[in-house]
DNA sequence: GGGCTGGAAAAACAA
DNA sequence: GCTTGTTTTTCCAGC
């Protein structure tokens, strides 16, 4: 309320909102992150913790899981329907919460979703269990919208279906992770205070970043209304051109991290969204990401007393943005029935307020189009605690199966804001993809949904630079509607029971925000320069008789939608065998797009550190290249002696950055048998795949480093409220430093249908009917009561390990065995072998013999019998994604770059990257921190903050580029 | 006339 | 600080 009554003139507020953000604030309650930190919450400081499920998970503070009957719906309970019920209008002195204007919210759910039960209370009362009902109605004062950009600067040609509604449920990995990243992550682990996280739909996701609303000083009073006011949004209208450099973000440390208000958590608030940027080159190690992260939060906390001059440096606008807090917020909630108070509920109604995560901003709505009651609301809806879209789902659970039956192209050039749509997504092989339901017998239509999400190395979650776009017209025949979900746009498309729960996906388009309006919000730390690849992600969630609801995931292949990506990249959809004798020498053909002449193609070992063991040019057959096609010889393996399958990968480079991803490809040993696997397109997926493969696809398997890494506990493929299984802890424990990529539902899963181990855990884990599926704690296979084993698990074992048929293995230890050799080291990231490439300093002609990390036939090798490998350590390098050293990984590009794995003592160059290049880097042990900033040119004030402060040690902001290719934003602080 | 597309120039970045 | 190569974003034109 105080913010409203600030600098930021509050007629300007309300005219915006008048004009065209009314609709969405009011239908997604913009109010989340206005939490006012003077509101009462008493309520909120012991339930916060909810929102932030990691923290739950890591900390012991935060309502147990456990004491939940759903898994992370837990974590919503206390946080939201506390929070919400308690904090009401009125301040513990009685004096009334919210003085600024207020939007009477009715039904926030069926807004949100635009379901008619939720839409209004009375309906709900007649068709729902108290226990489905939301709130009647909430309240919320004006927020901070922040929209990404000023409406008035929307592009004509942008179509109002298409206008960006961003996405930052991102933050969710860097949640997620963190009870693993380290135990250093001790910000993390504390309960995060804020309320904003109540919200299932994105609380978890952007728990953190929630938290740091709440618990950050960035509520207090003085904070502007609109926290994230871009230069546009300061001066007006902006032209459709982006302004750049004026556009690129250009964080202050205390943009991103909000002081701290003495009134929330006494615990270092996270801040927003503490990923860090991975793009398909800059796709860091996940150690350094994470810890970076934890290390971010430390920072917030140091740096809320504002004693640390982090405004040096910083621009002005920057400055601006960042000390403006948002406008405090009041969030009544009235319960309208008794369950109405459970955390759950009021968790989902809170989150249909559009979180408080809004703090990032506001994206333009489309206001009478999400005000629209939907017609058509299925069951699956009136769950109060759906999983917020950042979270991992199976694919498949019990009887039902969600299953993508035809793949989307490899290539779509999505359309700006500036454009006219460029089209939907079409299929490989003409057409649309087509998803279905499968082992869904019930009358009652359902609804899917249909998002853009993350094909990187990390875990699937939303795109923040991508989004999906309507399509409509004659040429479209499935009828959709858009939503928004945590500033996601979710396009909801019917799965009715007389088209056998199947749709043709033809209404999807993926509309391509300006990376500049995305880094420009607060607490995003994606990067969107060369982070062009997408995938589909459906959902559908289904009633089940219990009451609850079970929620299904999948995503499909990775899509490409730049337009130089899909017309320069190479790409390697199949190929026709995927393993082979040592020896090598046979043919095998590759299939996929952009194969010239002259393309090469790379064979690599890499090592579970992510060091290049082995590389091999394989010899190609010019004659018979072809832009679609390439036959290469597959070139004998540097050990001829090996005992067990070894798993390498390759790549098809068209010369210096254009190289297609990785592919896996297996050696046997010499005297094995030889198991016939080709030709891949006679490969049939496994009916069940892993619940975030979509398992259809009939491609060869786009290669992703981390899908080897593939958490082998179900815990680990559950969101991070999830306590751990048992089996983790017994299998895996130590695992403070676990990679967060024991979580990564990579796509590794979608390569083949073959589900990842850890995908496995997902699908399995939750009984049909026992309670809903998001809530249900994930358990191993083998416990999972109502599952049959999933045909083609065996697959799971090692999904990396294509055709070498495993011997039976139990469920269980497969679970446990993704960090194990047997699944390939991670190899490859996809578009940086070079990196490495230079960082071994190895001829780069020739086969070459690396270090060798592992011996062949070792046990880790071994694609059976699983093992569980108990080795922190190791984890932790695997946990790098594709296997990568952290120095690896932070090595991108031509940048290397020490990494920060720990807070006192790494040596960070990040951000200073190429100021240590040039002997600028004083080093001495810093704390090596992402944090958004301003360009990476070395030019950039960033760049000379970071060198300042390297030099005189005292902390810093640097924060490369929006265009990184080597290491996100990072803050360097010297010790 | 609007939606789709393919190209490509201009601008922004990065090396 | 300048040059050059890349990548992103905006425009155009044709279907």
């Amino acid at each position: 309320c105080r913010r409203l009554r600030g600098s930021r003139p509050l007629e300007g507020i309300s005219l915006r909102w008048g004009r065209r953000d009314w609709g969405l604030a009011k239908h997604y309650g913009y109010a989340s992150s206005n939490v006012s930190p003077a509101l009462p919450l008493p309520t909120a400081h012991s339930t916060l913790p909810a929102p932030c499920h990691n923290l739950q998970t890591s900390t012991p503070g935060i309502i147990p899981p456990a004491d939940h009957p759903s898994g992370y719906g837990a974590a919503l309970d206390g946080g939201a329907a506390g929070y919400f019920l308690s904090s009401g209008h009125t301040r513990p002195d009685g004096a009334p919460a919210l003085e600024s204007p207020r939007i009477e919210i009715t039904s926030c759910l069926g807004l949100y979703h635009n379901n008619n039960q939720f839409f209004h209370d009375v309906e709900v009362e007649d068709v729902l269990p108290s226990s489905k009902r939301s709130p009647s109605t909430a309240t919320l004062s004006l927020p901070s919208l922040e929209a990404y950009r000023d409406p008035s600067c929307l592009s004509p040609a942008s179509s109002l279906s298409s206008r960006s509604c961003n996405s930052e449920a991102s933050s969710y990995e860097s949640n997620y992770s963190y009870p693993y990243a380290s135990p250093q992550t001790s910000p993390w682990q504390s309960p995060c205070v804020s309320p904003k996280t109540t919200d299932p739909e994105e609380g978890f996701p952007r728990g953190l970043g929630a938290c740091t609303l709440l618990g950050s000083p960035r509520h207090s009073p003085s904070t502007s209304p609109r926290a994230s006011v871009t230069e546009e949004s300061w001066l007006g209208a902006r032209s459709s051109r982006p302004a750049s450099p004026c556009n690129k973000r250009k964080y202050s440390l205390n943009g991103r991290q909000p002081p701290y208000s003495p009134h929330h958590s006494p615990t270092p608030s996270p801040h927003g969204s503490p990923r860090v940027s991975v793009t398909d080159d800059s796709w860091l190690g996940n150690t350094t990401q994470y810890t970076s992260s934890a290390i971010v939060a430390a920072i917030n906390a140091l740096t809320t007393d504002s004693s640390l001059d982090l405004g040096d440096g910083v621009p002005v606008k920057s400055r601006k943005t960042t000390l403006e807090q948002p406008p405090s917020v009041a969030l009544k909630v009235e319960p309208v029935g008794e369950d109405l108070g459970s955390p759950h509920f009021s968790s989902f109604q809170h989150i249909r307020k559009g979180g408080f995560c809004d703090q990032y901003l506001a994206v333009p709505q489309h206001p009478y189009q999400w005000a629209k009651p939907k017609p058509l609301s299925p069951t699956s809806y009136m769950s109060p605690t759906l999983p917020a879209l950042d979270w991992q789902l199976p694919s498949h659970s019990g009887p039902y199966e969600l299953r993508i039956e035809v793949q989307p192209k490899s290539h779509h050039r999505a359309h700006y804001e500036t454009e006219g749509s460029r089209g939907a997504v079409k299929a490989s092989a003409g057409g649309h993809p087509i998803v279905q339901l499968h082992g869904y017998l019930e009358n009652e239509p359902l609804m899917l949904q249909l998002f853009i999400g993350t094909a990187d190395d990390r875990l699937l979650r939303p795109h923040a630079f991508y989004q999906v776009h309507r399509i409509t017209g004659k040429t479209v025949s499935t009828t959709s509607h858009e939503a928004i979900l945590s500033n996601t746009k979710v396009l909801e498309i019917p799965l009715l029971p007389e088209n056998s729960m199947r749709a043709v996906i033809d209404c999807a388009g993926i509309l391509k925000l300006r990376n500049s309006d995305i880094e420009l919000r607060k607490g995003e730390t994606d990067i969107g320069r060369k982070n062009t690849r997408v995938r589909l992600v459906f959902r559908v969630h289904v009633p089940q008789p219990s009451g609850r609801t079970l929620s299904l995931q999948v995503a499909s292949n990775p899509i490409e939608c730049s337009q130089r990506s899909a017309q320069e990249l190479p790409l390697v959809e199949k190929q026709s065998t995927d393993s082979y004798p040592v020896v090598g020498g046979k043919k095998m053909v590759l299939s996929g797009h952009n194969f010239l002449q002259d393309s090469k193609v790379i064979f690599v070992e890499k090592a579970p550190d992510g060091h290049h063991v082995w590389e091999m040019e394989a010899k190609t057959d010019r004659d018979l290249c072809k832009p679609n096609s390439l036959v290469v010889e597959i070139p004998p393996f540097r050990n001829q002696r090996i005992t067990s399958p070894v798993h390498v990968s390759f790549y098809v480079c068209n010369g210096k950055r254009k190289r297609s991803q990785y592919q896996r490809f297996t050696y046997l040993p010499a005297n094995v048998p030889i198991i016939k696997t080709e030709p891949t397109d006679d490969y049939e997926p496994a009916p069940t795949c892993g619940p975030v493969s979509q398992g259809l696809s009939p491609l060869p398997r786009p290669y992703y480093s981390q899908q080897l890494a593939m958490p082998p506990d179900p815990s680990s493929c559950l969101v991070a409220g999830f306590p751990p299984c048992p089996q983790r802890s017994t299998l895996m424990p130590a695992a403070p430093g676990v990679s967060p990529k024991l979580h990564d539902l990579s796509p590794a899963a979608y390569t083949k249908g073959v589900a990842s181990p850890g995908h496995c855990h997902l699908g399995l884990p939750q009984p049909a009917g026992e309670a809903p599926a998001v809530q249900d704690v994930p358990r191993p296979v083998a416990t999972h009561p109502g599952s049959p084993l999933p045909p083609g698990l065996e697959h799971s074992l090692c999904p990396s390990s294509p055709s070498p048929p495993l011997p039976p293995a139990t469920q269980e230890p497969t679970c446990l065995q993704p960090c194990s050799p047997a699944c390939p080291p991670a190899t490859g990231r996809p578009q940086h072998p070079p990196s490495t490439v230079r960082r071994d300093k190895s001829p780069t002609a020739g086969p070459r013999l690396l270090p060798e990390v592992h011996e062949d036939g070792s046990p880790n090798l071994a694609p059976i019998p699983v093992t569980v490998k108990r080795e922190p350590e190791e984890l932790d390098q695997l946990y790098l994604d594709d296997g990568e050293c952290p120095q690896q990984q932070l090595s991108r590009g031509d940048e290397h770059v020490t990494p920060c794995g720990s807070v006192n003592t790494s040596k960070c160059r990040g951000g200073l990257a190429r100021s240590s290049q040039r002997g600028r880097d004083t080093g001495g042990p810093r704390l090596c921190l992402q944090a958004p900033g301003a360009g990476s040119s070395p030019s950039s004030p960033w760049a000379r903050t970071a060198r300042r402060c390297t030099q005189h040690r005292t902390p810093g902001v640097v924060r490369e580029g929006s265009g990184l290719t080597s290491v996100a934003r990072r803050v360097v602080w010297g010790v």
